[in-house]
DNA sequence: AAATATATTGAACTTTGTTAATTATATATA
DNA sequence: TATATATAATTAACAAAGTTCAATATATTT
């Protein structure tokens, strides 16, 4: 039965890729079975035969869109930086991509669905977030010496928190009341966190 | 005309009470229009004579519990210890309250209501929550000179940031695992903060 | 006591998630 | 190939929630 099986991972993509562009476009506040079996093609009720749920639909994005961030933060690190120096630009491309897709920070840190709390998979992707898509840049600054594995680890969970923290004022919050202001403040916590 | 307001203020007082008592105890998942007027002890449709809507009803709260977190805060603090440590103390009990209940948690930092990006008054009460819970023990650090000042506010910025990330990953995602490991956390990084 | 204004309410509409029965389609068998 | 069966997809329907509005109850004024 492996056609089968292929016919079926083929229409779970058709649900999963709309809820993507959904969540991606307009946000969570758009997305319903309905808007997703619209945009699938199929009607509301089939999504019941491919997934539990509509979180589960919702969760199974989350390490495609923990993908694409990795590789958003690749592209955007300049290859001639190294050390400190690459970590930074990693990390602000890292903020600059929920900045972008404010439905996919929701997603990663608002969201209370019905049992994120049981995939701890999911979580540890969203707990490792940050992590792992700035890995590359931080494993040179390791290798290097330049910083003890330690001190990066400490730096690393401050990162996260203050950078969580302030996203999660922003975007839900409106404060810093500016864009400029949002940056100007989370430059000045990167740059303190990583220049100490 | 006074009496109709006196009148008026009694009732919107039922429902705000009513508000509060479900989100202190069962949280927002608990509330509902209906919920809210059966507790108040009045049809759901009686809400709408007294608020816009359910959101409002919800924004009014704020500065309630924000008033409860100062004195929740001021209670805790003992007053043989000064300095720093007083600060230190103020901090953690600010962090305990939305422990002890999460529900106002998710009101100050994580529903998106309607047109929360309007009421400014809010969105500074919330923004301020932990400066102004903390307001004497900082007085007397900066007042003291054991700190300077500019310190003094670029300190405050990093616990707030940190702690609502903290408090957002342990709320909604589960992480750190363990309330202990969570304490751990959080006292961990306020003890660098502040001691640095 | 009647007329008018105000307050309260239940009915009803909308949206969303979900289930179940019905219809359509594909597969297997005679 | 024609029929029987299994599978997939859809429509109908329900519950819960926010909201509106016309109808009812209550209070106030004349």
């Amino acid at each position: 039965m492996k056609n089968k099986e292929i016919q079926e991972a083929r229409i779970k993509g058709y649900f999963i890729e709309a809820t993507r562009n959904i969540l991606k476009g307009e946000g969570l506040k758009a997305l319903s079975v309905r808007s997703v079996a619209d945009q699938a093609g199929y009607s509301y009720a089939t999504m019941y035969n491919y997934f539990k749920d509509i979180n589960e639909l919702v969760f199974v994005c989350v390490s495609d869109f923990q993908e694409e961030i990795k590789n958003y933060v690749d592209d955007k690190i300049s290859t001639d930086s190294g050390g400190l120096q690459q970590v930074n630009e990693a990390t602000r491309a890292w903020l600059a991509y929920f900045l972008e897709y404010p439905g996919i920070f929701e997603l990663f840190y608002v969201v209370r669905g019905g049992d994120f709390g049981n995939k701890k998979s999911i979580l540890e992707v969203i707990d490792t977030s940050m992590e792992r898509a700035c890995e590359n840049a931080w494993n040179g600054v390791i290798k290097s010496g330049i910083m003890d594995a330690n001190v990066a680890e400490f730096k690393k969970a401050r990162l996260k928190y203050v950078l969580i923290g302030l996203l999660v004022m922003f975007m839900n919050r409106r404060t810093p009341e500016s864009y400029t202001d949002f940056i100007l403040e989370s430059n000045r916590q990167i740059d303190q966190i990583l220049g100490q």
